[in-house]
DNA sequence: GTAATAGTGTCTATCAGACAATATCTT
DNA sequence: AAGATATTGTCTGATAGACACTATTAC
């Protein structure tokens, strides 16, 4: 115990008493779930010739059997029980998903909008986990209690900013609205979003808002957990070694500059990108071969450093 | 409405009638708390002859009068309303303990440990804030439910790296082990805590856990609360404008280095620092005088560009 | 040979680290 | 003038963008 137990309240209990005769039932408390945003690198399998296969990210969904939302797809999720942590829960979901258990995952936000859940008071502690390509093809066809990867379009649609002029009184702001359009599609099912991120800068800092305004089979607010999830993963990919989670255990960098390039969504050049990448990965003495081109050297994450 | 509500469930229920007969009242709930790491800059006030005084950083705590952890200090904050958010409970803690409103704030991280509390299931939705030295002040000498600005000294005691041989069946790892020291001091009071940092990195990722090993007068996991809000601060400041959040309205270059380096633990060269600084700030007409050498000239936050 | 990808070389502009030189105020 | 800080200049090395060139395979 790492603090005074003989000290007494202004009712004269030491700690232990007032713990034994602690009440907790006095608030409103809200159930807590863990909701993950679980992605990948998917292939898109046609292809003629001899060209390299198109990548694309995907993401886990499932379609939701009760109520509310029935029918609805979701991020697989559940409710956080009294003897884990948010990211214990969030292991579990996994495991049961996906059977994967040491899994890259970081915890992304915790959304605690009194409304998000039209049952009762549900806050969502999120989490982003990243899963190689090669293991997730074995599970890619699973369709068990119909859970599914979805192909992720994530582009914007239109921005403008305001000047507003301050009326008496009020500190001058900008406001910058941004729509970004979410498409989330697997074979024939496609599910849509429109996500209005407002950001509202004033002198003491820019606070942004994400809202949904529109919504197509989506549950909850996934629709948004989903938006910060791929604006995290954007971001934390250019300046970290992230993106390797996504890779099998050899790769060429070809493969490795494509699943950069499906993340940020625009090209890299190659000479750069190569520079780039040797910090982070080291060479095998293996070689692709059978591909109608030029073999390529594998390599392998770089992982005994920090 | 989002969704369909017409459609069934295997019970033949509508979602109108299954949220009218819903029962929340099944699993066992945690309560949620928000708790905010308020920073600001303190001025080392004493300093013979005409140098500038040096600068610390601070942040706010509180002492508790209450059970559990009573007389010891913890990070201003209490539990979310069923009505609101966590950042609105949040916003209205820092209202609260500092009559400040429109303040930067960001939302760090959930701690849901479950003996965190050691009443019953609490978790930890915590908030950074940082607030503007001078507004700061103003505040500094209130007492009024025993507040008070604490100095903080955060430094690396020992690190050690350890390449365990993976015994029959264990993937190999990697394990890092830091110690950090966490002084708080405010006159005569002084807390200070050991935070164990450990990183062990195997093919799948890192994974970084921070444990209290020592704590003396902070209350809760607050020691871990601050260690990670002092890691975002150091991290996010390299490569944003946060730390203007930390100025007054006017300044010289000289003091925005000065919160830099206090911040970031180490002193930054002079040209390079102010090259830097140029695209976050904005020049005034006015200079500093009256200060026994050379005026500097005073600048603002630029803060119309996004 | 052709189509495709793999891999390297190099020029340039930019930027951070390092250090020096000069400017300007108060006492 | 002395003591302090303010401000600017410049050299250098590292790095990213841009582009071009060469290499190697399957068919």
């Amino acid at each position: 115990m790492d603090r005074d137990t003989r000290i007494l309240d202004r009712n004269g209990l030491t700690e232990a008493e007032y713990l034994q005769s602690y009440d907790p039932g006095h608030y409103e408390r809200p159930s807590m779930a863990a909701d993950m945003a679980i992605f990948t690198v998917l292939e898109e399998t046609e292809d003629n010739y001899r060209k390299l296969p198109e990548k694309e990210l995907g993401i886990l969904l499932i379609q939701r059997g009760v109520h509310p939302y029935l029918g609805s797809w979701a991020l697989p999720g559940g409710f956080v029980r009294p003897d884990e942590t948010t990211e214990q829960a969030a292991r579990r979901e996994l495991m049961e998903e996906t059977g994967l258990n040491h899994v890259y995952m970081e915890q992304l936000y915790t959304f605690s909008d009194p409304d998000r859940d039209p049952r009762t008071w549900v806050m969502s502690c999120s989490y982003m986990a990243l899963i190689d390509s090669s293991k997730v093809r074995i599970k890619a066809g699973d369709d068990a209690d119909n859970a599914r990867w979805f192909h992720i379009s994530f582009y914007l649609m239109d921005e403008h900013t305001d000047y507003p002029v301050p009326t008496d009184g009020e500190e001058p702001k900008v406001v910058r609205i941004q729509h970004y359009k979410l498409e989330l599609t697997s074979d024939n099912i496609c599910l849509s979003s429109v996500i209005e991120k407002s950001m509202t800068k004033t002198e003491n800092g820019t606070f942004t808002e994400y809202e949904i305004t529109e919504n197509n089979g989506l549950a909850f607010d996934h629709a948004r957990i989903i938006t910060y999830a791929l604006e995290r993963l954007r971001g934390k990919v250019e300046y970290s070694g992230l993106a390797l989670h996504l890779m099998p255990s050899e790769f060429t960098l070809t493969q490795l500059q494509q699943v950069y390039e499906v993340i940020l969504g625009k090209r890299l050049l190659k000479a750069a990108f190569r520079r780039k990448a040797a910090s982070l990965v080291e060479e095998t003495d293996s070689y692709t071969g059978n591909e109608g081109h030029r073999p390529s050297r594998l390599y392998r994450k770089k992982w005994k450093e920090f």
